[in-house]
DNA sequence: CTAACATTAGTAAGCACTCACTAACATGTC
DNA sequence: GACATGTTAGTGAGTGCTTACTAATGTTAG
C-alpha cells in the first residue's frame, strides 16, 4: 500500500519570500495575542516552525519586524475602504446603506480579531507607524462615510449634521461595540449581534433624517 | 553660618500606608504610560524615589502591584456611577441630562487619562482583574443610562428601542471619541471638543425620541 | 558546485526578585 | 531629658534566569 504522493509535509525549505510572510502572518497572531513586548523571538520561532536566526535574516530587528507587520496590516486595511466604497456606489437607500456599513465594519472584525487588537496594541505603545495606521485603517472608511452624509445633507435628505462629526458618532457606536466584543470579551451571540446593530443603525438614520 | 533649619528635605523615611500609596500611583502613571510588562521595576523604584527591594516589601510580585493598580481604578470607577446618578436625580430635561453625562464622561478621561488606558491595556493583557474593571468602570455607568432610557421609553417619551442597545450606543460614541483622544492622540480644541459632544448629543437625542 | 536556507550553540545585557545589613523612629525606664 | 530596646523603613550589591541577537557551521535545491 503506497502512501499518495500528496501529503503536505510542511515544507522546511521555503523561498525566501514565503517564509518572510509566513513570519509576518505568525508575528500578527502571537502580537495581537500578547502584545510586542509579551512575544519573545523564541515563542515566534516556534510557531513559524523555525530556528531564532531565519527571522534575523528577513528582520533586522524585532521592532523592524513589528513595523512590517503593521504596514501589512495597514495596507490590508485599504480593502475595506474599497469595500465601503463600493457599498456606497450601489445606490442603496440610506438604511440598506448604513446596515450595509455596519455589517462590513463587524464582519471585518469578525474575520480577524487580531487588526483591532494590534491598532490598540500599537497606539498604547505609541509606536511611530502607529498614527499611520489609524489614518488608513479608520479614517478611509470614516471617510465614505462622511462623504455619504454630506450629500444627502446637501440635498436635504438630512439635517445639517456635520459629516465627519457624525461618521465618527456612528463609527463610533460600531467600534465600541466590536471592541467590547473582541477586547473586552462581553459574549454575545449571532441574533444579539445582529439585533444591536439594526438598533444602532436605526438610532443614528433617525437621528440625522429630517 | 549656619543652615537655616526648615529646609524641606524631601521625606526619606514615610509611614508604610503614605508609602504604599505613592508606589500606587507612581505605578499608574508608569503602566498606563508604557504598559505592565514596559515598565520595569527599577522604572518604578525611581519614580517612587526608593530602592527596589521597598517595593517589595508592599507588594510580593509586580503583578500583585498591577492587581493593586486596577483595584485602586476600579475603586475610583465607582465616582462616575454616583455623580451619573446624581446628574439623573436632578431631575433634568432629556437633552440637560444627556449633555451632562457626555460631559461627565469626557471630564473625568480628561482629567486623568491612565484611566482609559490601563483599561484597555488591562484588557488587551488579558488580566485576570479586568472584567471586574470593565464591570465597576464601564458597565454601572451604562446602567444609570439605560435605566434613564427605559423610563422614557416606558413613559412614551422614546421610541421602544432596547435600553441596554441604545446605552452602549450612546457611550460608544463617546467613548470611541474619547479614545481617539487619549489613545490615538487625535488633536482636538477645547471647542471642537464641545462641538462634537453636543452634535452627537442631538444625533442621539433625535434618534430615540418619537 | 554553490548559493541560499537553515541550525546549533552560544553571548552580553536586562529582568524580577533577594540577602545581609543599616538608619530612623517609638516607647518605656530611670 | 537621656538612654537602652524593639520595630519599622530603608539600602547596596548581588542572584539566577530570560531576552534579543549572533558567529560558526551544516544541508539541500537547482
Amino acid at each position: 500500500m503506497s502512501i499518495p504522493a500528496a501529503i503536505p509535509v510542511p515544507k522546511q525549505r521555503m523561498p525566501s519570500g514565503e517564509r518572510r510572510a509566513a513570519i509576518v502572518n505568525a508575528a500578527i497572531k502571537l502580537f495581537s495575542q500578547n502584545g510586542f513586548r509579551g512575544t519573545t523571538t523564541k515563542q515566534l520561532a516556534q510557531a513559524v516552525g523555525v530556528s531564532e536566526p531565519v527571522l534575523y535574516m528577513h528582520f533586522a530587528t524585532k521592532s523592524e519586524l513589528y513595523s512590517a507587520i503593521i504596514e501589512t496590516l495597514a495596507e490590508r486595511g485599504e480593502q475595506l475602504r474599497s469595500m465601503a466604497a463600493r457599498a456606497d456606489a450601489e445606490k442603496l437607500d440610506d438604511l440598506a446603506f448604513f446596515r450595509q456599513l455596519a455589517h462590513l465594519l463587524t464582519a471585518w472584525h469578525r474575520e480577524d480579531p487580531s487588526r483591532i487588537r494590534l491598532l490598540l496594541y500599537s497606539a498604547l505603545d505609541g509606536h511611530e507607524l502607529s498614527e499611520m495606521f489609524y489614518q488608513r485603517q479608520v479614517v478611509p472608511f470614516l471617510e465614505v462615510f462622511a462623504a455619504h452624509i454630506r450629500k444627502r445633507v446637501e440635498e436635504g435628505a438630512f439635517r445639517p449634521v456635520d459629516p465627519l462629526i457624525a461618521g465618527r458618532a456612528f463609527c463610533g457606536m460600531l467600534g465600541q461595540y466590536v471592541q467590547s466584543i473582541h477586547v473586552f470579551g462581553i459574549a454575545q451571540s449571532e441574533q444579539e449581534q445582529q439585533a444591536a446593530l439594526d438598533e444602532m443603525v436605526h438610532i443614528f438614520m433617525n437621528g440625522v433624517k429630517k
